[in-house]
DNA sequence: TTGGACATGTAACAAGTTACATGATTGT
DNA sequence: ACAATCATGTAACTTGTTACATGTCCAA
Protein backbone atom coordinates (compact mmCIF):
# COMPACT_ATOMS: atom_id res chain seq x y z
CA UNK A 1 0.00 0.00 0.00
CA UNK A 2 1.78 2.95 1.21
CA UNK A 3 4.38 2.11 -1.60
CA UNK A 4 8.65 3.14 -0.76
CA UNK A 5 10.41 5.26 1.42
CA UNK A 6 13.16 5.11 -0.67
CA UNK A 7 11.52 5.22 -4.72
CA UNK A 8 9.48 8.00 -3.18
CA UNK A 9 12.72 10.49 -2.47
CA UNK A 10 14.53 9.04 -6.04
CA UNK A 11 10.89 10.32 -7.84
CA UNK A 12 10.95 13.88 -5.43
CA UNK A 13 14.71 14.48 -6.15
CA UNK A 14 14.18 13.80 -10.24
CA UNK A 15 11.31 16.11 -10.06
CA UNK A 16 13.46 18.59 -8.68
CA UNK A 17 15.55 18.85 -11.35
CA UNK A 18 12.74 19.59 -13.60
CA UNK A 19 9.48 18.13 -14.59
CA UNK A 20 9.04 14.82 -15.89
CA UNK A 21 6.48 12.11 -16.75
CA UNK A 22 6.79 8.39 -15.17
CA UNK A 23 8.41 7.30 -18.58
CA UNK A 24 11.09 9.74 -18.14
CA UNK A 25 12.31 9.87 -14.26
CA UNK A 26 12.84 5.72 -15.39
CA UNK A 27 15.00 6.45 -17.62
CA UNK A 28 16.92 9.60 -15.89
CA UNK A 29 17.41 7.81 -12.83
CA UNK A 30 18.43 4.31 -14.91
CA UNK A 31 20.85 6.62 -16.68
CA UNK A 32 22.14 9.65 -14.99
CA UNK A 33 22.06 7.63 -11.77
CA UNK A 34 22.51 4.34 -12.88
CA UNK A 35 25.68 3.50 -10.82
CA UNK A 36 23.94 3.86 -7.50
CA UNK A 37 20.19 3.97 -7.98
CA UNK A 38 17.09 2.42 -10.38
CA UNK A 39 13.78 2.22 -10.44
CA UNK A 40 11.75 -0.38 -12.54
CA UNK A 41 7.79 0.47 -13.73
CA UNK A 42 6.35 -1.05 -11.51
CA UNK A 43 7.65 1.08 -8.57
CA UNK A 44 7.92 4.46 -10.90
CA UNK A 45 4.08 4.75 -11.74
CA UNK A 46 2.52 3.19 -8.14
CA UNK A 47 4.86 5.58 -6.14
CA UNK A 48 4.07 8.53 -8.51
CA UNK A 49 0.03 8.06 -7.89
CA UNK A 50 0.54 8.42 -4.23
CA UNK A 51 2.70 11.24 -4.65
CA UNK A 52 -0.16 12.76 -6.73
CA UNK A 53 -2.98 11.90 -3.43
CA UNK A 54 -0.52 13.44 -0.98
CA UNK A 55 -0.05 16.90 -3.00
CA UNK A 56 3.86 16.27 -2.90
CA UNK A 57 3.76 16.47 -6.69
CA UNK A 58 1.27 18.37 -9.05
CA UNK A 59 0.46 16.70 -13.07
CA UNK A 60 -0.09 18.96 -16.43
CA UNK A 61 -1.88 16.19 -18.13
CA UNK A 62 -0.69 17.26 -21.95
CA UNK A 63 -3.59 15.83 -23.89
CA UNK A 64 -3.51 18.43 -26.31
CA UNK A 65 -4.45 17.87 -30.23
CA UNK A 66 -2.98 14.98 -31.84
CA UNK A 67 -0.34 14.71 -28.98
CA UNK A 68 0.38 11.27 -27.46
CA UNK A 69 -0.72 11.37 -24.02
CA UNK A 70 1.95 12.50 -21.62
CA UNK A 71 1.16 13.26 -17.69
CA UNK A 72 4.05 15.73 -16.85
CA UNK A 73 4.91 15.75 -13.39
CA UNK A 74 6.51 18.87 -11.60
CA UNK A 75 6.93 18.84 -7.52
CA UNK A 76 5.06 21.58 -5.10
CA UNK A 77 6.01 23.47 -2.27
CA UNK A 78 5.27 20.94 0.09
CA UNK A 79 7.33 18.24 -1.95
CA UNK A 80 10.25 20.56 -1.89
CA UNK A 81 9.89 20.62 1.52
CA UNK A 82 9.06 16.64 2.08
CA UNK A 83 12.60 16.13 -0.06
CA UNK A 84 14.92 18.92 2.28
CA UNK A 85 13.99 17.08 5.19
CA UNK A 86 15.02 13.13 3.90
CA UNK A 87 17.65 14.86 2.14
CA UNK A 88 18.81 16.59 5.75
CA UNK A 89 18.35 13.30 7.99
CA UNK A 90 21.43 10.97 8.70
CA UNK A 91 21.63 8.07 5.72
CA UNK A 92 20.68 4.84 7.20
CA UNK A 93 22.73 2.35 6.45
CA UNK A 94 20.68 -0.62 5.64
CA UNK A 95 21.42 -3.43 3.83
CA UNK A 96 24.57 -4.96 2.78
CA UNK A 97 24.94 -5.29 -0.43
CA UNK A 98 25.05 -8.69 -1.53
CA UNK A 99 27.51 -9.27 -4.42
CA UNK A 100 27.50 -12.42 -5.93
CA UNK A 101 30.94 -11.94 -7.53
CA UNK A 102 32.48 -12.14 -3.57
CA UNK A 103 30.09 -15.13 -2.75
CA UNK A 104 31.32 -17.24 -5.55
CA UNK A 105 35.57 -16.36 -5.10
CA UNK A 106 35.32 -16.43 -1.65
CA UNK A 107 33.67 -20.40 -2.05
CA UNK A 108 36.51 -20.37 -4.85
CA UNK A 109 37.95 -23.75 -3.46
CA UNK A 110 34.94 -25.71 -4.96
CA UNK A 111 35.90 -24.31 -8.14
CA UNK A 112 38.82 -24.65 -10.62
CA UNK A 113 41.31 -21.42 -10.77
CA UNK A 114 40.48 -21.16 -14.57
CA UNK A 115 36.65 -20.39 -13.34
CA UNK A 116 37.59 -18.46 -10.81
CA UNK A 117 39.96 -16.23 -13.13
CA UNK A 118 37.34 -16.35 -15.64
CA UNK A 119 34.97 -14.85 -13.12
CA UNK A 120 37.27 -11.83 -12.36
CA UNK A 121 38.10 -11.16 -15.71
CA UNK A 122 34.66 -11.05 -16.43
CA UNK A 123 33.78 -8.41 -13.53
CA UNK A 124 36.83 -6.35 -14.64
CA UNK A 125 35.60 -6.05 -18.18
CA UNK A 126 32.12 -4.87 -16.97
CA UNK A 127 34.30 -2.23 -14.23
CA UNK A 128 35.95 -0.80 -17.28
CA UNK A 129 32.48 -0.57 -19.42
CA UNK A 130 30.67 1.57 -16.23
CA UNK A 131 34.10 3.08 -15.62
CA UNK A 132 33.64 4.21 -19.75
CA UNK A 133 30.41 5.02 -19.14
CA UNK A 134 30.41 7.06 -16.19
CA UNK A 135 32.74 9.27 -18.16
CA UNK A 136 30.90 10.09 -20.53
CA UNK A 137 27.86 10.69 -18.03
CA UNK A 138 30.35 13.58 -16.43
CA UNK A 139 31.53 14.56 -20.02
CA UNK A 140 27.45 15.19 -21.15
CA UNK A 141 26.86 17.22 -17.47
CA UNK A 142 29.56 18.93 -18.25
CA UNK A 143 28.40 20.11 -21.96
CA UNK A 144 25.14 20.92 -21.55
CA UNK A 145 24.95 23.09 -19.02
CA UNK A 146 22.11 22.66 -16.16
CA UNK A 147 22.24 24.84 -12.77
CA UNK A 148 25.98 25.14 -11.55
CA UNK A 149 24.46 23.72 -8.34
CA UNK A 150 22.56 20.40 -9.79
CA UNK A 151 26.12 20.07 -12.01
CA UNK A 152 28.37 20.11 -9.02
CA UNK A 153 26.50 17.69 -7.24
CA UNK A 154 26.24 15.04 -10.04
CA UNK A 155 30.08 15.27 -10.77
CA UNK A 156 30.95 14.71 -7.15
CA UNK A 157 28.69 11.49 -7.12
CA UNK A 158 30.19 10.37 -10.09
CA UNK A 159 33.52 11.03 -8.85
CA UNK A 160 32.62 8.48 -6.76
CA UNK A 161 31.67 6.04 -9.38
CA UNK A 162 34.81 6.66 -10.63
CA UNK A 163 36.56 5.61 -7.28
CA UNK A 164 34.68 2.86 -7.21
CA UNK A 165 35.02 1.27 -10.71
CA UNK A 166 38.69 1.90 -10.37
CA UNK A 167 39.16 0.38 -7.25
CA UNK A 168 37.01 -2.86 -8.48
CA UNK A 169 39.51 -3.13 -11.87
CA UNK A 170 42.72 -3.06 -9.50
CA UNK A 171 41.57 -5.54 -7.51
CA UNK A 172 40.80 -7.69 -10.08
CA UNK A 173 43.45 -7.48 -11.58
CA UNK A 174 45.58 -8.19 -8.03
CA UNK A 175 43.45 -11.20 -7.48
CA UNK A 176 43.79 -12.78 -10.96
CA UNK A 177 47.93 -12.09 -11.03
CA UNK A 178 47.92 -14.15 -7.41
CA UNK A 179 45.43 -16.77 -8.58
CA UNK A 180 47.95 -17.25 -12.08
CA UNK A 181 51.07 -17.12 -9.65
CA UNK A 182 49.41 -19.97 -7.83
CA UNK A 183 49.10 -21.94 -10.71
CA UNK A 184 52.44 -22.08 -12.48
CA UNK A 185 54.16 -22.91 -9.10
CA UNK A 186 51.69 -25.69 -8.30
CA UNK B 1 8.15 -21.34 -0.65
CA UNK B 2 10.53 -22.41 -2.63
CA UNK B 3 12.66 -19.94 -1.05
CA UNK B 4 15.33 -17.84 -2.45
CA UNK B 5 18.10 -18.69 -5.03
CA UNK B 6 21.01 -16.54 -3.50
CA UNK B 7 20.36 -17.30 0.13
CA UNK B 8 20.04 -21.38 -1.53
CA UNK B 9 24.28 -21.06 -2.30
CA UNK B 10 25.33 -18.94 0.54
CA UNK B 11 23.89 -21.42 2.89
CA UNK B 12 25.62 -24.11 0.77
CA UNK B 13 28.68 -22.50 0.57
CA UNK B 14 29.36 -22.40 4.50
CA UNK B 15 28.23 -25.91 4.56
CA UNK B 16 31.11 -26.66 2.45
CA UNK B 17 33.31 -25.14 5.27
CA UNK B 18 32.10 -27.11 8.23
CA UNK B 19 28.82 -28.12 9.37
CA UNK B 20 27.36 -25.60 11.03
CA UNK B 21 23.33 -24.87 12.41
CA UNK B 22 21.20 -22.32 11.55
CA UNK B 23 21.94 -20.02 14.01
CA UNK B 24 25.98 -20.59 13.12
CA UNK B 25 25.51 -19.84 9.57
CA UNK B 26 23.65 -16.65 10.52
CA UNK B 27 26.60 -15.53 12.43
CA UNK B 28 29.11 -16.78 9.74
CA UNK B 29 27.78 -14.92 6.87
CA UNK B 30 27.22 -11.89 8.41
CA UNK B 31 30.67 -12.16 10.66
CA UNK B 32 32.58 -13.32 7.89
CA UNK B 33 31.21 -12.60 4.92
CA UNK B 34 29.75 -9.56 5.83
CA UNK B 35 31.31 -7.33 3.69
CA UNK B 36 29.53 -8.08 0.47
CA UNK B 37 26.46 -10.71 2.30
CA UNK B 38 24.23 -11.14 4.78
CA UNK B 39 20.88 -13.26 5.94
CA UNK B 40 18.56 -12.90 8.36
CA UNK B 41 16.86 -15.67 10.30
CA UNK B 42 13.76 -15.88 8.66
CA UNK B 43 15.35 -16.84 5.87
CA UNK B 44 18.08 -19.28 6.95
CA UNK B 45 15.66 -20.97 8.70
CA UNK B 46 13.06 -21.30 5.90
CA UNK B 47 15.61 -22.32 3.70
CA UNK B 48 17.25 -24.61 5.52
CA UNK B 49 14.40 -26.80 6.01
CA UNK B 50 14.37 -26.62 2.15
CA UNK B 51 17.64 -27.74 1.45
CA UNK B 52 17.06 -30.68 4.07
CA UNK B 53 13.80 -31.81 2.04
CA UNK B 54 16.01 -31.78 -1.24
CA UNK B 55 18.57 -33.69 0.48
CA UNK B 56 21.32 -31.17 -0.36
CA UNK B 57 22.21 -31.22 3.33
CA UNK B 58 21.90 -33.28 6.31
CA UNK B 59 20.88 -32.92 9.55
CA UNK B 60 22.80 -34.28 12.91
CA UNK B 61 20.39 -33.54 15.53
CA UNK B 62 22.22 -33.04 18.29
CA UNK B 63 20.13 -33.96 21.37
CA UNK B 64 22.12 -35.34 23.55
CA UNK B 65 21.76 -35.16 27.46
CA UNK B 66 21.33 -32.33 29.59
CA UNK B 67 22.46 -30.33 25.96
CA UNK B 68 20.88 -27.47 24.25
CA UNK B 69 18.98 -28.35 20.92
CA UNK B 70 21.21 -27.86 17.96
CA UNK B 71 20.69 -28.60 14.73
CA UNK B 72 24.29 -29.82 13.14
CA UNK B 73 23.58 -29.84 8.97
CA UNK B 74 26.25 -30.79 6.74
CA UNK B 75 26.82 -31.11 2.93
CA UNK B 76 25.55 -33.80 0.93
CA UNK B 77 27.25 -34.92 -2.18
CA UNK B 78 24.12 -33.54 -3.90
CA UNK B 79 24.36 -30.93 -2.30
CA UNK B 80 28.21 -30.00 -2.92
CA UNK B 81 27.52 -30.81 -6.86
CA UNK B 82 24.78 -28.63 -7.05
CA UNK B 83 27.18 -25.91 -5.00
CA UNK B 84 29.87 -26.23 -7.81
CA UNK B 85 27.27 -26.12 -10.41
CA UNK B 86 26.19 -22.64 -9.41
CA UNK B 87 29.65 -21.46 -8.75
CA UNK B 88 30.90 -22.21 -12.17
CA UNK B 89 27.61 -20.19 -13.52
CA UNK B 90 28.35 -16.72 -14.55
CA UNK B 91 27.71 -14.61 -12.49
CA UNK B 92 24.23 -12.58 -12.70
CA UNK B 93 24.67 -8.59 -11.96
CA UNK B 94 21.45 -8.51 -11.09
CA UNK B 95 19.82 -5.37 -9.33
CA UNK B 96 21.72 -2.03 -8.52
CA UNK B 97 23.06 -1.59 -5.04
CA UNK B 98 21.32 1.23 -4.17
CA UNK B 99 23.10 3.66 -2.12
CA UNK B 100 21.75 6.33 0.14
CA UNK B 101 24.01 8.88 0.45
CA UNK B 102 25.35 8.99 -3.06
CA UNK B 103 21.78 9.70 -4.13
CA UNK B 104 21.26 12.35 -1.40
CA UNK B 105 24.54 13.63 -2.53
CA UNK B 106 23.40 13.74 -6.16
CA UNK B 107 19.99 16.04 -5.15
CA UNK B 108 22.45 17.78 -2.70
CA UNK B 109 21.33 21.03 -4.44
CA UNK B 110 18.32 20.79 -1.89
CA UNK B 111 20.37 20.83 0.84
CA UNK B 112 23.40 22.94 3.07
CA UNK B 113 26.56 22.62 2.25
CA UNK B 114 27.39 21.55 5.70
CA UNK B 115 24.69 19.32 5.51
CA UNK B 116 26.53 17.59 2.38
CA UNK B 117 29.93 17.42 4.61
CA UNK B 118 28.32 15.98 7.34
CA UNK B 119 26.85 13.23 4.92
CA UNK B 120 30.63 12.57 3.72
CA UNK B 121 32.12 12.58 6.84
CA UNK B 122 29.60 9.85 8.33
CA UNK B 123 29.99 7.62 5.59
CA UNK B 124 34.65 8.24 5.70
CA UNK B 125 33.89 7.55 9.62
CA UNK B 126 31.74 4.02 8.53
CA UNK B 127 34.05 3.25 5.78
CA UNK B 128 37.45 2.99 8.12
CA UNK B 129 35.16 1.36 10.19
CA UNK B 130 34.77 -1.11 7.84
CA UNK B 131 38.09 -1.34 6.68
CA UNK B 132 39.31 -1.62 10.35
CA UNK B 133 36.82 -4.53 10.97
CA UNK B 134 37.96 -6.00 7.28
CA UNK B 135 41.55 -6.52 8.37
CA UNK B 136 40.96 -8.06 11.66
CA UNK B 137 38.87 -10.51 9.98
CA UNK B 138 42.53 -10.87 7.74
CA UNK B 139 43.84 -11.62 10.82
CA UNK B 140 42.14 -14.23 12.16
CA UNK B 141 42.02 -15.84 9.02
CA UNK B 142 45.82 -16.04 8.89
CA UNK B 143 46.17 -16.73 12.31
CA UNK B 144 43.53 -19.76 13.06
CA UNK B 145 44.36 -21.58 9.92
CA UNK B 146 41.92 -23.12 8.34
CA UNK B 147 42.73 -24.99 5.10
CA UNK B 148 45.35 -22.96 3.15
CA UNK B 149 42.76 -23.44 0.10
CA UNK B 150 40.00 -21.80 2.27
CA UNK B 151 42.29 -19.15 3.52
CA UNK B 152 43.39 -18.27 0.61
CA UNK B 153 40.02 -17.49 -1.29
CA UNK B 154 39.26 -15.62 1.73
CA UNK B 155 42.10 -13.31 1.64
CA UNK B 156 41.04 -12.79 -2.01
CA UNK B 157 37.73 -11.23 -1.31
CA UNK B 158 38.86 -9.27 1.86
CA UNK B 159 41.56 -7.90 -0.39
CA UNK B 160 38.35 -6.62 -2.24
CA UNK B 161 36.84 -4.93 0.73
CA UNK B 162 40.00 -3.43 1.81
CA UNK B 163 39.81 -1.84 -2.21
CA UNK B 164 36.40 -0.90 -1.45
CA UNK B 165 37.01 1.12 1.74
CA UNK B 166 39.72 2.52 0.79
CA UNK B 167 38.47 3.69 -2.29
CA UNK B 168 35.41 5.53 -0.17
CA UNK B 169 37.56 6.65 2.25
CA UNK B 170 39.75 8.58 -0.72
CA UNK B 171 36.29 10.06 -2.62
CA UNK B 172 34.84 11.49 0.94
CA UNK B 173 38.12 13.04 1.29
CA UNK B 174 38.14 14.35 -2.19
CA UNK B 175 34.38 15.07 -2.09
CA UNK B 176 34.73 16.95 1.34
CA UNK B 177 37.51 19.25 0.50
CA UNK B 178 35.96 20.57 -2.94
CA UNK B 179 32.67 21.19 -0.98
CA UNK B 180 34.73 23.04 1.59
CA UNK B 181 36.63 24.68 -1.06
CA UNK B 182 33.61 26.09 -2.25
CA UNK B 183 32.02 27.61 1.27
CA UNK B 184 35.28 29.73 1.45
CA UNK B 185 35.25 31.45 -2.19
CA UNK B 186 31.52 31.95 -1.90
C1' DT C 1 5.11 -1.12 -43.22
C1' DT C 2 7.29 -2.49 -39.60
C1' DG C 3 10.15 -2.11 -35.73
C1' DG C 4 11.58 0.64 -32.06
C1' DA C 5 11.12 4.16 -28.80
C1' DC C 6 7.45 6.65 -26.27
C1' DA C 7 4.00 6.18 -22.73
C1' DT C 8 1.03 4.37 -18.81
C1' DG C 9 -0.22 1.09 -16.07
C1' DT C 10 -1.38 -3.64 -13.47
C1' DA C 11 -0.96 -8.31 -11.45
C1' DA C 12 1.60 -11.91 -9.90
C1' DC C 13 5.46 -13.13 -7.81
C1' DA C 14 10.03 -13.16 -5.38
C1' DA C 15 12.99 -11.99 -1.94
C1' DG C 16 14.05 -10.45 2.22
C1' DT C 17 13.40 -7.89 6.82
C1' DT C 18 11.38 -7.07 11.33
C1' DA C 19 9.43 -8.35 15.12
C1' DC C 20 7.92 -11.64 17.87
C1' DA C 21 7.46 -16.17 20.56
C1' DT C 22 9.82 -19.52 23.09
C1' DG C 23 13.05 -21.47 25.86
C1' DA C 24 17.97 -23.23 27.49
C1' DT C 25 22.56 -22.21 29.14
C1' DT C 26 26.45 -19.57 30.69
C1' DG C 27 29.08 -16.13 32.90
C1' DT C 28 29.24 -12.43 36.41
C1' DA D 1 19.61 -13.54 40.07
C1' DC D 2 20.26 -11.34 35.95
C1' DA D 3 21.79 -10.35 31.42
C1' DA D 4 23.73 -11.98 27.42
C1' DT D 5 24.10 -15.31 24.16
C1' DC D 6 22.68 -19.61 22.23
C1' DA D 7 19.08 -21.59 19.53
C1' DT D 8 14.92 -22.40 16.52
C1' DG D 9 11.36 -20.86 14.30
C1' DT D 10 6.96 -18.14 12.34
C1' DA D 11 3.96 -14.42 10.54
C1' DA D 12 3.24 -10.12 8.78
C1' DC D 13 5.01 -6.89 6.12
C1' DT D 14 7.89 -4.21 2.73
C1' DT D 15 10.12 -3.68 -1.14
C1' DG D 16 10.90 -4.48 -5.49
C1' DT D 17 11.03 -7.13 -10.10
C1' DT D 18 9.09 -9.39 -14.19
C1' DA D 19 6.00 -9.87 -17.40
C1' DC D 20 2.21 -8.49 -19.50
C1' DA D 21 -1.56 -5.43 -21.67
C1' DT D 22 -2.47 -1.51 -24.32
C1' DG D 23 -1.79 1.87 -27.46
C1' DT D 24 0.82 6.00 -30.07
C1' DC D 25 4.18 8.10 -32.95
C1' DC D 26 8.17 8.34 -35.91
C1' DA D 27 11.77 7.04 -38.99
C1' DA D 28 13.97 3.78 -42.29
Amino acid sequence: MAKAPRTKYAILGSLSVYPMSGYDIKKWVGEVTGSFWAESSGQVYPVLAQLLADKLVKCDENSAKGKRSRKLYSITNSGSKELSRWLKQPVIEHAVYRDELRLKLFYGKNLSKDDCINHLKQRREDAEKHLIRHREIARHIKEQHHSQQDSMYWLLTLEGAFYHDEAEIAWCDKAIKILKGLKKTK
